[in-house]
DNA sequence: GATGAATGAGTGTTCATTCAT
DNA sequence: AATGAATGAACACTCATTCAT
């Protein structure tokens, strides 16, 4: 956990850290990036360096953390009515905002990413573990209200439902990043309800019109 | 490039390195993996590694195209037919191939998805890059075959339609290799049907059933 | 030399301050002692540190001199009739109270232990030497006052007499430090009966019983 | 353990780094050390020491266990016939040769009084307390030994005993290093016989003419 | 053809200490 | 009087790589 002292610190010199931390991690991966690379970019003191964070990894999960919740504040409200369609106009609405984030915080789209690469690696750190459970408890509870519109399909393990809109939010984010100069604001506006409707195709409860396949994987459900 | 010495050398002392290779990339990543770990682990002295290597991201590339090769070797031919039906009856049998494959290379998996990170970072190496455009190129014919029958949509950029089955993949291939000891064989095909299902769903064009939305991200495509 | 404020501090703050930084400097000896764990474990801020001493070296020194200062004012005076019984009965008087002293402050004798070590290294601090001085110059005004009653042979340097009750206490010390627990107290002073003993062994003057060996070191003494 | 490659080494190189080491060592104790500082002094690059050693305390217990070795080489082969008067033979032969041994090698006499504070300090490494062991253990032996002719008093722990010796041994020792410079031969061997005697005093069983004193420690011995 | 000794810049982290407040 | 933020040199150790043999 970081010190307290990182929060009575000069706002910008903060952001600064963050802002290099990120670059740094999004870049090169947890193992990969250096912290003293970090430490020069931010035009921080070795020392004071390790006066607001423990060591590499905290300085990463508080970077993490931070633009995880960051995210997370601006997020709508969970829908008050409740119905397929109210459904899926929240999901609409926080794709909306993510991608307008996105847009606005390439570097930690990138980080976002190296974080759940980082999750799949095998050195997994215990607080990273925390934030991306955190992140993946949220999508759960939304899928799970998604289930009880009948918005979303029962027959397949939520765990892996989680996995596959993280994974399909992060593939269409990047793919985004990537293009991001190109894309003018109308592109991006279509990019969610493209995105959207990907997800609603993932997550639609299977019927007669698309086939019996993938019913469920585990055959004690 | 690899020296062609490497190809000379005792199989058993190539498939030591790059199994140790494997194994250190996939746990760590690029620039987290060590080249000395990997040294110590093959059983192999340094000069004689940087003999058959030119340096760590030759390795990498080396290892790394190994295993695509490895795996594209085993993949079915294309389908003599040219149909939907043929079509999706393809997609099936290169998925049933590859969860084998990945059922029994467990860290071949593991460091295709680190190499898909690799590629994502921002430190990516011309030759891997190389391998994962070829990877790419290959579901890029397929895809256009496929929308040739009218099995998949025509809507999107096509690379981002790559993108996602990559990633619907790799997110299915990694959710199945965490449960791979609970999983009985017949769980194990029905998520390659499974996998399939949602591939389709992906890729289907949009139909009235499902609404309008997504129908091209680019104004200009 | 500590600043005089430390002796208008809150008594129970300078304990914890003592006691953090005996224990620091007995387990890991002066050079590898941390200051900074010190100040952490005795809860006071960094700046309050510097303030009242001057440095590590001020800290360790004003330690260790507390420590031989409490032991000391506990000694009992000096024998007020002059005769060999006398000092004996002194020695073990003594050696009764060093024991007391460390059974109840099992940190003081490492301490004491440790700034044995640190005089006899190559970095020895002024200080601290003179500490160590103070403590021998008692022990030899002792021994002189033993050898005018004919109780200690005077056959050899006082320096090295001096040094070998030194170390005889600090062995015997150490000796029961590490079996206090199994030790009653009845062991206890049947150890310093032996301690005692062991002294007498060494500083008793050579008699033709014990044979000529060991008469003189120095040729001129 | 350090790597075979360093008994490979060019005996002189070796020869500056055991000296480096010892001397630092023997000044600072081991955690006061700086690895850094012996390098420097050896005159090789850090890369080397770590290929030689696997780290501070493998130098460390390697120049500790070659010091006991090199001396342990040299002492006589225990007495041939069995008497008391033959033990006090065998331990003067013994005595001489280590004085001779620390004259010749100050610095090692230091490094072993280094050792000994570290393994009383609370950091003892696994590989040096093993080193002392097998040094306590020779002497316990011997002591065994002496006690069967009856030379040795058997009313007191071995361990305390050993004790005793060893510190006597290392006291007597580092008296004389300080005087090295102004001690002439002769000094030495007088001083060789007055360690003798002293260790005599202390291991001689105890006898009507000295009292009832210090007869056993442990109450159940 | 193949080795393994050697390198020194790099790693993350701790150090004793200072000084503006 | 007292704080605690800040420093940068030093710490033990690892790195990818070279090269004489």
């Amino acid at each position: 956990m970081p010190s307290p002292r990182l929060f009575r610190l000069d706002p910008d010199k903060r952001a600064a850290i963050f802002s290099a931390a990120a670059e740094e991690f999004a870049t090169h991966g947890f193992e990969g990036a250096s912290y003293n690379r970090i430490i020069e970019r931010a035009g921080v003191s070795k020392g004071a360096m390790y006066y607001y964070f423990d060591d590499k990894a905290d300085l990463f999960t508080t970077v993490v953390t931070d633009v995880f919740d960051q995210l997370e504040k601006d997020l709508p409200p969970p829908p008050p009515e409740v119905s397929a369609a109210a459904f899926w106009r929240s999901v609409h609405g926080h794709i909306d905002c993510i991608i307008r984030y996105g847009r606005e915080n390439p570097t930690y789209v990138a980080l976002m990413r190296a974080t759940h690469e980082f999750e799949y690696s095998g050195v997994t750190d215990v607080a990273v573990k925390e934030v991306c459970k955190k992140s993946r408890e949220r999508i759960e509870r939304f899928l799970r209200d998604g289930q009880q519109v009948g918005a979303v399909r029962g027959d397949l393990p939520l765990s892996l439902l989680v996995e596959l809109v993280f994974v399909l939010d992060r593939t269409v984010g990047h793919w985004i990043a990537e293009r991001l100069d190109e894309l003018t604001s109308e592109d991006l506006s279509r990019a969610g309800r493209m995105l959207c409707d990907q997800i609603k195709r993932v997550l639609r409860p299977a019927d007669s019109h698309h086939g019996r396949d993938g019913r469920s994987v585990k055959s004690t459900p």
